[in-house]
DNA sequence: TCACACGCTTGATCCAGATCAAAGCGGGGT
DNA sequence: ACCCCGCTTTGATCTGGATCAAGCGTGTGA
């Protein structure tokens, strides 16, 4: 809504680097143009706030690049993050004109955009759209339910480790090389930003990277970059089990 | 899938109690008789485990009356509940055949059954259905991240507020005395599925308890009654503004 | 009628993680 | 080059809730 947005260039749906991942994913190419008709594109500044629990907001959006977060907090300042936006997560809420969250962006985003309406027009004409978002909310229902666990049950130390975990998975899909070579993640979080996600403080987020360093799990590499040699010990220190499914 | 399935008198669904919150809930009339067609009744005794993590589920349902809970476990024996499932709830992943958690009965319950597969071709012949699935799906997806700023950041005696805010808030909903009259809740949960379900001990959650009756929040009545005076002093105590929000 | 089992409460103690406090240490601006 | 300023690490101490350990009721079956 300020000034800040940023149209980019729009780009054929055909060339989108999320095309089979994203809300659109179970379209036949033959359907894309009718997306292409009506989106737009946006680009957000690391640190700006896209939506506040509560406040209108008028488009829903895929995300294509960078990382969001999703928030909810007490009055006191105390915050928890509920959900991690990534590149082909959908934000916004179809049928109900505010969310029950702070959205705000933890990297540069680019973001395709539909305004509401056209969009919620767009769910009862293409099936295709509908159940592919019913399938991503069943699977961060799925992942909500996840955290649950984490959230409630887990120590310190197995929440930074499945934190990393996730990350870690995530790129060791996307290289493929599915080896056991040490992998490397670059956080888009700050520590405050982690602690927020784990329920934890940050001396505490703080000090468990220290240790899990110390005892050879992990290696830093300045603040934000860090390297994991053994991917099962990673998984052992998160409390295995409850991660062992894996669907798609 | 035991023989415990005792098979209930089935009821035409215009008369069904849950009609117009459940997932049929925006069908017309003339609809209903497809659902009708395939649907089977089913009653299930307290205790019962309708589905274990990870094993096959050969049918979805909508729970018609009684509680059931949604579990997460680390093989240690530390438990999660990471839902509640009450009357007009769904249970099951059309698309999956298994499911994330474990589902278990906390009273005796009434289900209302569909197989799968039939149900999955329903979802595309109506989208009516199809629709109020995911209006559901994200309705519980808000309720899971409200939980997980429970999880994560409120103490023990606001965890226990915000638990019988939850249940006092439903039930004066529904007799419509919207008034401050006490209100009476009997909770369909023991203390070790209430420590569960709010990340706690059996301990912590007797304790808060008994402070909260000290303090005059709360009177009890027996192990499973609960008399609120105030619903405005349970709604402070259970940390404010996080429930402010309310739809529909 | 008893007893014993199971769910709950209450008490005593412990400890993981919070809180309070003080350094490091980059990186960007002048 | 230097100096802030914000982020992060590390240290010292405190505390809320966990853990360990008895009791207490009440319902159930012998």
């Amino acid at each position: 809504m300020t000034t800040v947005d940023k149209a980019t260039l729009k780009i054929d749906c055909s060339y989108c680097p999320i095309r089979h991942r994203a809300v659109c994913a179970r379209c036949d190419d033959d359907e894309l143009p009718q997306l292409n008709a009506v989106k737009y594109y946006k680009s957000v500044p690391a640190g700006q706030v896209l939506a506040l629990r509560g406040e209108p907001l008028d488009y829903v959006a895929t995300l294509v690049s960078g990382t969001a977060t999703l928030s909810q907090s007490i009055d006191d300042g105390r915050t928890q993050m509920v959900g991690l936006v990534l590149p082909s997560d959908f934000i916004g809420r179809p049928g109900r004109d505010s969310l029950d969250y702070d959205v705000q962006a933890a990297t540069d985003l680019t973001l395709c955009c539909f305004h509401r309406k056209p969009f919620e027009r767009l769910l009862i004409e293409m099936p295709h759209v509908q159940e592919r978002l019913l399938e991503m909310a069943l699977d961060e229902l799925d992942a909500a339910r996840d955290w649950m666990l984490l959230l409630g049950r887990k120590t310190a130390r197995e929440k930074i480790a499945s934190f990393l975990w996730i990350f870690a998975r995530r790129s060791s899909l996307g290289d493929k090389t599915d080896t056991d070579d040490a992998i490397r993640i670059d956080l888009p979080l700050s520590r405050e930003v982690i602690a927020d996600y784990l329920g934890l403080t940050i001396e505490t987020v703080s000090r468990q990277f220290s240790t899990l360093r110390k005892d050879g799990v992990i290696e830093l590499d300045g603040k934000r970059t860090v390297l994991i040699n053994d991917l099962e010990t990673l998984k052992f220190e998160a409390g295995q089990s409850s991660d062992a499914v894996f669907h798609s």
